[in-house]
DNA sequence: CTGTTAGCGCATTCAG
DNA sequence: CTGAATGCGCTAACAG
């Protein structure tokens, strides 16, 4: 195979112009059925498909968007991109379109990328992850109106209905509210939240997820809310110093959700610490650690987050990539996404009035290998 | 911005001939600097950038090297891929190369991915993760000369000095035995392996690095190495499952090494439910869940990883990905990375020799936010 | 050192 | 419906 075959060749091999073979490609309607036939044979006999970079030079679009790859998201529900990044590139294929990466340190240099993959036509739209209050990014990609779309709503920033961008985001407050409602109805009255510090968009949207299942479902008044409600950085170790202070100082606490899978695994830890194994406890991500030790979580669906990146940038009909005019966009220009709970077989960490596991109830602990998952 | 410059507005602006612009950029020593410095003020004056794919049409390489991103590795060390991209992404940056993401499947599904993205132009050479023994992958891509290198060696096919195709490896042995040497050295004079089953090239390689650390320091003659040596899945549970059976049957272990991450937290479970949280243990892969949990790993250096697989297809010169003849390449067609130990102090699944953490010890536990990291 | 000429492979005008 | 032109933006040959 010394040199790729050119539209050219089809076209001599099939006895028609090169013309043809191109409205065969593009408009094959146009083409008489027996033409198209003998045409469509000579492409599959030469393998032929059209050079890529040829139709993009023509066509002043290159049909590829870029995304960023995190330097290093953080530890346990870091394989969230790795996932969201799956299933855009599934869905963007499907579109024929193509998913470029980049890596960047910090916003500065992120901008800066998307200025050279932007003067260079080599991307024609991006997706923002982890965006955050005020984010220079965003501002930027307006202001020099590029297309793009992020993963994160604009917290704060403007109307959430007529946005200054596009984006997609979970539904924090749903999932939250639903994993509380869930413990709620398998019979916990008392449950905690542990979250992170305000000032997260993210992490506010879903503690109001638990506030709202708690005040209505078991505190129709007003409980003492904040006894219940932790604030740690998401870690591990923070995660389990609270929540065993928690748990000491408050005996009732039949119950935990958690603003992410890194919070409920420093819990999980902390609970059979002080011999509490059997606390339910739910988590957020549904992260791959998460599965493997049968947490409960909520799940992101991710495939419908990339899917609704997608069509805000293309459009629901096809890959055309032409964004349309924030002013002239009848329909809504996000997607929420409404998560939905994973409910699993905790894996117990530890028998929970013993130090060493009996081997007569060994195999009772490690029967959990597959775990059921509802909904 | 309506449209983006072109080498002609840039020639324009700085009064010469556009083929001058053209030299500029691609021979400057050629072009006289009073010249040159006049057009590269031009070029940042206009933010001109030259037009990737008009460059690639012209080229005849599209400067785009294409990899496969899994659906999903295992649970734990699933990261590893995520870690590689970055890598790879970043080290390809530097050369001027893009990185494009394509899914599959099935092998069968990826080489027909690989094959259209090859007749479009639209990526001049392949890596390859996830190798296997006897992969239809690798023997498409040489039969139809394509350019590639694997994450991965060719276990047992063909000579590993003069394989078929490039390759770029870590050496399991050498972190393994590492990992055994640095517990014997802390004291452990009594080691078991956690692997998986046989047949898996790399898992084998692995247990290897530990029965020669052993054999070499414990067991000069033989010991019974059988009754240490573990083989289950890559599962939290099977690996902590059998390890309370090891150490329930042989209370003089001392030490532990896994095969993966996934492995050594089921180890760490396993000894902290029968009362051994203090057994050292070492994992594979160094996962950002092991970091959480300061498990000490055996990290893959996935930096000279990228960096090897890159210098393997594009000479390490710079980024011509013009593929080196197999048969003319004096040097080596492979690189064997070398994989680091990194110790770290273990988060404490649980208080030794009491169900509930006393007030006291609390702070001693959660102290180790900064584990050290050795080498 | 600088300017001119000729395609890379394709899609999109226009004529027939 | 099909065939013959034009140029997307660039670089590599040449000639000056």
């Amino acid at each position: 195979m010394d040199r790729l075959p050119t539209i050219e060749d089809v076209a001599r091999a099939a006895q028609v112009s090169r013309q043809t073979v191109s409205n065969v490609l593009n408009t094959p309607a146009i083409v008489k059925p027996e033409t198209r036939k003998r045409v469509e044979v000579a492409i599959r006999k030469l393998a032929y498909r059209p050079h890529a970079s040829a139709r993009r030079l023509r066509m002043r679009k290159s049909s590829t968007i870029a995304i960023r790859l995190d330097p290093m998201t953080n530890g346990i529900s870091g394989a969230l991109l790795d996932r969201f990044l799956h299933a855009l590139t599934e869905q963007a294929d499907a579109r024929g379109i193509r998913i470029l990466l980049f890596t960047a340190a910090d916003p500065a240099a992120e901008i800066e990328q998307i200025r050279k993959l932007r003067a260079g036509a080599d991307v024609d739209a991006f997706v923002l992850t982890a965006t955050f209050h005020g984010d220079p990014r965003t501002e930027w990609l307006v202001e020099h109106d590029v297309p793009f779309v992020t993963f994160g709503r604009p917290w704060g920033v403007n109307d959430m209905n007529n946005p200054k961008h596009l984006w997609v985001d979970v539904d924090g407050f749903a999932g939250m509210r639903e994993a509380t409602l869930h413990l709620i109805d398998a019979g916990s009255s008392r449950i905690g939240f542990v979250g992170w510090p305000s000032l997260s968009g993210t992490g506010d949207d879903r503690r109001r997820g638990w506030q709202a299942a708690v005040e209505e479902r078991l505190f129709p008044g007003d409980g003492d809310l904040a006894a219940l409600n932790l604030s740690v950085e998401d870690l591990l170790e923070d995660a389990r110093d609270a929540v065993v202070a928690l748990l000491e100082s408050d005996e009732r606490i039949d119950g935990l959700v958690c603003a992410s899978d890194t919070l409920a695994l420093g819990a999980m830890i902390a609970a059979a610490s002080v011999g509490r194994s059997d606390l339910p406890i739910i988590g957020f991500d549904n992260s791959p650690v998460g599965q493997a030790i049968g947490l409960s979580s909520v799940d992101q669906a991710l495939d419908e987050v990339a899917r609704g990146a997608l069509e805000l940038l293309l459009g629901e009909t096809g890959g055309d990539l032409v964004r349309r005019d924030a002013a002239a966009a009848g329909d809504t220009r996000h997607r929420l996404i409404t998560p939905h709970l994973v409910i699993r077989q905790p894996l117990r960490l530890l028998a929970p009035d013993a130090v060493s596991i009996p081997t007569a109830t060994k195999n009772a602990v490690g029967n959990h290998r597959n775990g059921k998952e509802s909904q």
